[in-house]
DNA sequence: CAATCACTTGACACCATGTCAAGTGCCGGG
DNA sequence: CCCGGCACTTGACATGGTGTCAAGTGATTG
C-alpha cells in the first residue's frame, strides 16, 4: 500500500537525494540508516515515504539522481564522438576513471539491497545491459574499422570489454591496488588495445 | 562477552557449517537468517552461539570450512607444480574455473557482512592478500622463464592477473555473461598471454 | 474561509540479532 | 550409585531498523 512514492515537492526530494548521496559518499559504502539520511536532509523521518515508497526505491532513485547529476549522458556521447574505435576505448576508460568515484559508494549500496528487491535488481539488469549494449556499440565500431583482433568474435569482444571496464575492475585497481587515476587509465587502455585490436600497442600519449 | 566461539561438539560445528553452506548455496547468494541456519541443522538458533561468537563469526568459519573441503591448498600446490609459468597460468585459471561455483554464495554473502564487521574484514583482507601474493609468485615465474612481457613491471602485471582471475571477473563473464567453464578457461586463458606474457599465441597481423 | 498539500509528531507492529536464565539429558569419575 | 559438568534446549527479553498509521500544523490557494 502507501503512496508508490510519487507524492511530495520536488525540490526536498532532491534535498533528500542530495544528502543521502553525501552521506553515502562520505562513508566509503557503509551502512546509512534512513533516519540518518532524514536527518541529513533536515526533514522527518516519515518524509521519506511520501517521496519513496520504501529502502530500495529510495537508493534506485540515488543512482539515476548521481547519474543525471554527472552528466552520464553526455560523457557517453562523448565516446561515441570519439574520432576512431581506438580513441573511443580510451575515452572510456577516462570516464570510468572520472565517473566511477562517485558512483562508487551508491553502486556498493546497491548491491546489498539488489538481491532481496525485485525492483532493484530489475533497475541493476537494465544498468547492465545499457552498458553491455555501448560495449556492442564500441565493439563494432572497431570491426567497422577493421581494428578487431582476428580470432575474436564481437559477442565475446564485448564481454570483454564489458568485464574489463566495469566499476568492479577499477574497484580492484584503483580502490585495492591503489593503482592512480592515471595508471588506471593508461594500463588498462594499454591492456583494452592488446586484448581487442590488432594495432597493439600504439604508443599513444 | 559469551563464549568467543571455542565451545561445543566439533561435530555439532560441522553439521552447523554444512547446514549454512547448503542452504546458503541453495539460494544463490539470498539473505539467510540465523533462525532458518539453525532449523536446518537441526539444533537451537542459540546452539550457534555456544559456536560462534555472533553471525560474521559463523560466515567466516564458513569460508575457511568451504576452502578446506574443497582442497585449496591442493589445487594451490597444483599450479605451483605446473611445468612452465604459461601452463601455471593456464592451471590457475582452470582452479578458478572449479572452484569459484562453490565458494560464490559464500563470498557473495560476505561481501555483505565485511564492510560492519571488523573481524569479517581483516579476514577478507587476508584472502587477497594470499591470493595477490600467488600472483606475485606467478609473475616472478614468469619473469624468471623471460616470458613476461617487455615493458610490464613484475607489480602491474601481478595486480592485472589478480584482477583478471579475480571471483568477480569469473562472476561478470560466467555468471552474467554465460560462459560455460571451457569457454572462461579458453578465453581468460588467451587473454592472460596476451596481457602478460610475449610469447602471445596470436602474434597475427 | 475552507480545502488541500506537504510535512511533522508520536505512536505501533514486525523481524533479525544478540543476551540471559533456567532448565533437560547424558556421560564419566568418585 | 550419584554427582558434576557438558552440550544443548526453552522461553523470555532488549535493541535497532523498517514500514505503517492516525492525528496533527502551517502555508498556499480557490
Amino acid at each position: 500500500m502507501s503512496s508508490a512514492g510519487g507524492g511530495g515537492d520536488p525540490a526536498t526530494r532532491r534535498r533528500i537525494l542530495d544528502a543521502a548521496q553525501q552521506l553515502i559518499t562520505g562513508r566509503r559504502g557503509a551502512e546509512v540508516t534512513l533516519a540518518e539520511v532524514a536527518r541529513a536532509a533536515r526533514v522527518s523521518r516519515q518524509a521519506l515515504y511520501l517521496h519513496f515508497a520504501d529502502r530500495a526505491a529510495l537508493f534506485l532513485a540515488l543512482v539515476r539522481h548521481a547519474d543525471a547529476q554527472r552528466g552520464l549522458a553526455a560523457a557517453i556521447q562523448r565516446v561515441a564522438d570519439a574520432p576512431t574505435g581506438v580513441a573511443a576505448l580510451r575515452e572510456a576508460v577516462a570516464m570510468q576513471s572520472r565517473m566511477n568515484p562517485k558512483i562508487w559508494p551508491l553502486a556498493r549500496h546497491f548491491e546489498s539491497v539488489r538481491r532481496r528487491d525485485e525492483a532493484a535488481e530489475r533497475s541493476w539488469q537494465d544498468r547492465m545491459e545499457g552498458r553491455l549494449t555501448g560495449c556492442r556499440m564500441g565493439v563494432a565500431r572497431l570491426a567497422r574499422e577493421g581494428t578487431l583482433r582476428r580470432g575474436l568474435t564481437p559477442e565475446v569482444a564485448a564481454d570483454l570489454l564489458w568485464t574489463l571496464t566495469s566499476l568492479r575492475t577499477w574497484e580492484d585497481l584503483v580502490l585495492e591496488r591503489g593503482w592512480s587515476a592515471k595508471q588506471y587509465e593508461k594500463r588498462l587502455g594499454d591492456v583494452l588495445l592488446m586484448v581487442l585490436t590488432n594495432s597493439g600497442m600504439t604508443r599513444a600519449r
